[in-house]
DNA sequence: TGACGCCAGGTGTTGTAACACGTATATTCC
DNA sequence: GGAATATACGTGTTACAACACCTGGCGTCA
């Protein structure tokens, strides 16, 4: 049988409400994950983050991001968006650029090198995704999918 | 119709797989959701790590916790209890004292005033979660716990 | 009993996140 | 057209997390 989080956390009382049960298990869940992408993205000198970032550039090209837009689209609240790309421009995987129209833009552009470290983590990243959830059927995925979508929007 | 990821992230592209749809999900869903527990701890001077601990000490009671044990209870990996258990300590939510027979050991003890505070906050939290999470309904609550702990413990 | 390995905990350092504030450019409104 | 407001970005500071390493206590076995 499968064990529960009654298990896990060795508490015996049960939960207050299936609210707060289901909570607890999608930020458990999700930590279990995030912990092991960034353990093996740390070998590639990357963080979570910055790999989300570079993903969500290298999905806005070729026309690149102003800071804020980038910002929004983060997967996790990011409020210093600025010095997160100053290291990744640091390590060559991010440009910048002040926009000639609107003075007050900075437009963030992936590189060339920022491109393949991405081709690269490729195959890697698809087999973790596959390892962690090789054993949800694809109705299953689906299903957790929609449910998780819809907590996020009500109606 | 309910908006998806797709949307979300505005870009066109489909994920390439069910698996990293789904693994996306459940770290988007996440974040939003710890983001406003955060936000709705930060008046009471605790963190959402802070909170976690603090409630998993609750259970711990009469006993108390030892360092490690309470680390391997939390729902994010934190490699550094010690410095976390200084600060809730120095707030007077905890109390520790090390172990009279094995002396490696140092237990610590949520206080009479981490109590309170956890009262404090029962009805706030149950009300973020509802608010979160009210309009599933119980079977769909059932079905997304059962979903996630089936992604945590394959087989 | 004394040296060894192991376990529990703490500490030093570095990097990163969070918050509030400051500066420069655009837009609006009179 | 010029002042007020809004927008976009950067910076200074504080606090926290992560990693590696260090210290002290317990058990074991010669």
């Amino acid at each position: 049988m499968t064990p529960n989080p009654r298990d896990e956390i060795k508490q015996a009382k049960p939960f207050t409400s299936l609210h707060a049960e289901a909570e607890l298990n999608i930020i458990r869940t999700s930590a279990e994950l995030t912990d092991s992408l960034e353990r093996l993205l740390a070998p590639f000198g990357l963080s979570g983050t910055q790999y989300n970032a570079l993903r969500i550039l290298r999905g806005a090209e070729p026309t690149g991001l102003c800071r804020n837009e980038l910002r929004d689209r983060m997967l996790t609240r990011m409020p210093d968006v600025t010095r997160l790309l100053d290291r990744m421009e640091a390590a060559g995987l991010v440009r910048r650029a002040r926009d000639a129209e609107d003075r007050r833009l900075v437009t963030a552009r992936i590189t060339e090198q920022g491109c393949c470290l991405l081709d690269k983590l490729h195959d890697v990243m698809e087999r973790e995704h596959y390892r962690r959830l090789g054993h949800l059927s694809d109705e299953q995925l689906r299903m957790l999918s929609g449910l998780l979508t819809l907590v996020r929007h009500p109606g």
